[in-house]
DNA sequence: TTGGAATGTCAACAAAGCTGACGTAACCTG
DNA sequence: CAGGTTACGTCAGCTTTGTTGACATTCCAA
């Protein structure tokens, strides 16, 4: 509630529409592209008999290789039982490489094989081409803000998951 | 694709960061972000032991009244069959009411009760709080960004929803 | 007036969340 | 070194929300 005041005195606010109906438009935006964005990732994945929880596995497991079971679990803040469905799966299909930690033998570290790789490449490629084509039509300026604000929205918590590897400010 | 090379086009795209790196960031922002998007509703939906599927009925409903359940269709981009369970207990429980179109009784106009009303409300408080919150704290010229990469990232079918009720520009 | 299209309902199944309980191995601390 | 904690895996069962298929009702146009 009471937070900073981006624009200095209380007269800074005043210039932000920040009506509900204007609220509800950005709310609507929210749902229309998210499922713009999921779209073409989802199409890929149906060919492979996979669902966007799989996705999801790949994406970070590529983002980050090595990266152990519990980890995975606090990025994707799911239950280890609905992880290690999709995990086993990926792994009876020789997308993903599992293996125990040297250091801490508990540990699994989590490995795309070149299969994976693959798929990830499919995915990322389609989503990244959405993603390119938005940026451009919108311009630098509005990507800038678009960031700004998917960041502000963000749980607190899941921000540190996307700054840990998403590097600070340029 | 071979699109790569940002900086070789013609013109203003040069000054777009393009790169994959970035792009990747765009796409985890999003994820991260939606998360945060649905985190408060999703708590008030369990108190009532409902799910998401549940507040998209209501909040379309709410949107525009005396609409039909092939109309909520479209937008939803769901199955009848999939709608229709979620209607039935919202129904059921008193939140919609049905009524059989009188020009076309095959038709179903969804309205929300005084109960759905009340539901709904304390949903999209909730969802407003937090965009309204994100807003402030990015600023207007980035909330004008964000809208237009959102817009840039809809399906074109799915922005005809988006656009239909939520006015041109300005 | 009759056959096809549109609208909506019921039934059954699948994906992907969830909780709870349990087992095993490895680590760590007193 | 004994006992508690951590990391991971699994079994069982439930919920939400998506899917297809089959079917009733209603409208409309040939």
């Amino acid at each position: 509630m009471g937070e900073h005041m981006p624009g200095g005195g209380p007269g800074g606010e005043a210039l932000l529409f920040l009506t509900d109906e204007q609220l509800r438009k950005g709310i609507e935006a929210m749902f229309f592209a998210y499922r713009g964005f999921t779209a073409d990732p989802d199409r890929i994945l149906e060919e492979y008999g996979y669902g966007r929880a799989h996705h999801r596995a790949v994406h970070f497991i590529n983002r980050s290789p090595g990266t152990t079971v519990n980890n995975l679990l606090a990025i994707l803040g799911v239950t280890k039982q609905s992880l290690n469905r999709v995990l086993r799966s990926l792994i009876e299909d020789g997308l993903v490489q599992s293996n125990i930690g040297t250091r801490d033998k508990r540990e699994r570290h989590l490995h795309l094989t070149e299969t994976g790789k693959a798929l990830e490449k499919a995915l990322s490629e389609a989503q990244r081409r959405r993603m390119r084509a938005a940026y451009r039509q919108a311009g630098p300026d509005a990507v800038a803000g678009f960031r700004q604000v998917l960041e502000a929205m963000m749980d607190p918590d899941q921000r540190r998951h996307f700054a840990a590897k998403s590097g600070g400010k340029t």
